[in-house]
DNA sequence: CTGCATATTGAGAATGGTATTCAATATCAC
DNA sequence: GTGATATTGAATACCATTCTCAATATGCAG
């Protein structure tokens, strides 16, 4: 049997001598569900369905628990919204974000991460994290535009 | 004889029928001779030295005046605060970002750019813009480190 | 040069996301 | 179960950014 996200954040609470809470279950579950970039107040407003009494506090303090527990990501954007991502066991990735629909992709590639530490060693830097998004239009979002400059709006 | 900073301030305020103030002169003036990145909050205790009845609202509107009058980029690292960058005629960049002194050095990479774009394709994607910034420590930072690390403090 | 319409300024206050405080409560080792 | 202590929820503090508004400066028309 794989292991749980709830077994990993139980093992790191205990060794932290911190508690399994009813509420940090509950966020951690609904989190993982929802497989998708969330800001601490939409994951509020999701756990409030559920939970209706857990606070926005507690929703906000158990996403940095989470990130420090490895089982969150935490992303900054450039719309000043901390957003928030399940870490299931897929690796580091870099994101496509539509300008447009606010669509954010995903994508991986090796050789730009190879260029990466090849500029680092050049200054002499040790790299410890890096950030790469891309910014622009989706393909939907590129013909919604077309129709749009087409019809003159 | 070249075209000044002031000058294309000047064409682009009366373009836009937006008026050539003393304040706005100055601000472009003090960041200009900074060349390096600047908060609001920094450029703003230096151009109270100069020019003291300036107010933070107004630095603040001008570093937004800049940015759209192509004079300034905008860039926000992972701090939270949002730094100017006055643009000469230097070619967009990226970032190396010093965790451990803050220190921001610049570099240019056309191999990257180019995977950015072949991404992109396979995205379906239209790029308007990227951001790249690797964090991590500096040579400087890095030698510290290792002085504590032998002295075990 | 003067007057006028209006863009701009400066101070302060509003905003909004993030972070903390504190008394009440839940957890868990024993 | 009991007690020490971590956690919760509500409210509040924080802080960079943004807005408001009355006073002022700018620049065009005449």
């Amino acid at each position: 049997m794989q292991k749980q996200p709830s077994d990993h954040l139980t093992e790191y609470l205990s060794g932290q001598g911190l508690k399994a809470t009813r509420q940090r279950q509950a966020i951690l579950r609904i989190f993982a569900a929802a497989g998708r970039h969330l800001s601490a107040e939409e994951l509020y407003l999701l756990v409030k369905k559920t939970a209706p009494g857990t606070g926005f506090a507690t929703v906000y303090r158990t996403l940095k628990l989470l990130t420090e527990a490895g089982l969150a990501d935490e992303r900054r954007f450039d719309d000043g919204v901390t957003r928030y991502e399940y870490r299931a066991s897929h690796d580091h990735h870099d994101h496509l974000i539509c300008t447009g629909c606010g669509r954010i992709l995903e994508f991986e590639n090796k050789q730009i991460e190879e260029l990466q530490q090849h500029v680092a060693r050049k200054n002499r830097f040790l790299v410890q994290s890096h950030r790469l998004e891309l910014y622009g239009l989706c393909s939907g979002c590129q013909s919604k535009k077309r129709k749009r400059v087409k019809e003159g709006t």
